[in-house]
DNA sequence: CACTCTACCTGTGCGC
DNA sequence: TGCGCACAGGTAGAGT
């Protein structure tokens, strides 16, 4: 399940690993599925695309941000963006092996090989917009970088239970289901417990691990989860461990659900109270 | 505003 | 073996 630190580890595969995507022109667009491109005018985007230039690429939260330029007269630009959801996957790959079972778009590059969107449940989304903004606006400061100070200014404005806090985009950007129930493990905070009722310190505490557990997964290149997400080397404290014994206590990890979500707790590093 | 539920979608893994 | 079903998860949108 891509979130933040997997994104990332997207991003920068494209974006820095040869052969690198920017720089590279788009020669043809196929849409395999239309419910994936987030317009209702799906015949334009080929059109629109093809003959682009991919520019720069940036992520925030979850989502990838590509900038496309048009070389020529007047260098119109615009953006790509790229929401993997649940089970998506962008990569490029040679142009004989452009289509597989569960590809949802291709774009034919100019040297030969493709950039391939593939999603078996087609929950991913693809925009083409003028501005970013017209996709992102609502969305809170990217969770990897967001200052202590707006975090905690950010935080006190809300009175929620906090694992549906870190999980709302419009907070915080990038955390989704696996690093919520890290980064409370590591805060030692119960996810049902209210915004409004955690102390200074849960706060510092709470601020800290979600940066160090973001960061730590990002230098991972995301998580390992067996079955679930098995590229990167961030091993997982709580989720899907529940029966498991806790890491740092010995105690054994519960699963509970909070906001419809399955949650994974350690019931002694993190007392409800 | 806080929260809950549903829809979207399909592969997996369970119980019978 | 095979069937049916609950479940997983991110987000939007509707409802309480």
């Amino acid at each position: 399940m891509p979130e933040l630190p997997e994104v990332e580890s997207v991003l920068r595969t494209l974006r820095d690993c040869p052969p690198v995507l920017p720089g590279r022109m788009i020669n043809r667009v196929i849409v395999l599925s239309d419910t994936v491109i987030s317009d209702e005018h799906v015949d334009k985007f080929p059109v629109e695309l093809e003959g682009m230039v991919f520019s720069s690429i940036v992520r925030h939260g979850k989502y990838l941000i590509f900038r496309m330029i048009r070389s020529g007269v007047g260098c119109s630009e615009s953006f790509v963006i790229i929401h993997l959801r649940m089970t998506g996957r962008l990569f490029l790959v040679p142009h004989e092996h452009s289509v597989e079972r569960h590809t949802r778009l291709v774009l034919m590059l100019d040297n030969d090989l493709a950039l391939r969107f593939d999603d078996p449940r087609k929950f991913g989304r693809v925009w083409l917009v003028a501005n970013p903004a017209d996709v992102v606006s609502g969305l809170g400061p990217d969770a990897l970088t967001v200052s202590p100070e707006i975090f905690r200014t950010r935080i006190s404005s809300y009175q929620r239970q906090i694992k549906p806090l870190l999980l709302d985009q419009s907070f915080l950007a990038g955390i989704g289901n696996i690093y919520a129930d890290e980064i409370l493990f590591q805060a030692g905070i119960h996810p049902l417990k209210s915004s409004c009722d955690l102390t200074p310190s849960d706060i510092d505490r709470l601020c800290n691990a979600t940066r160090e557990i973001l960061t730590e997964a990002v230098e991972s290149n995301g998580a390992n989860i067996e079955g679930v997400f098995s590229k990167g080397r961030f091993v997982v404290s709580v989720y899907g461990r529940e029966g498991l014994c806790c890491s740092k206590c010995g105690s054994m990890i519960i699963k509970i659900r909070v906001g419809q979500r399955g949650t994974h707790v350690c019931p002694v590093c993190q007392p409800f109270l």
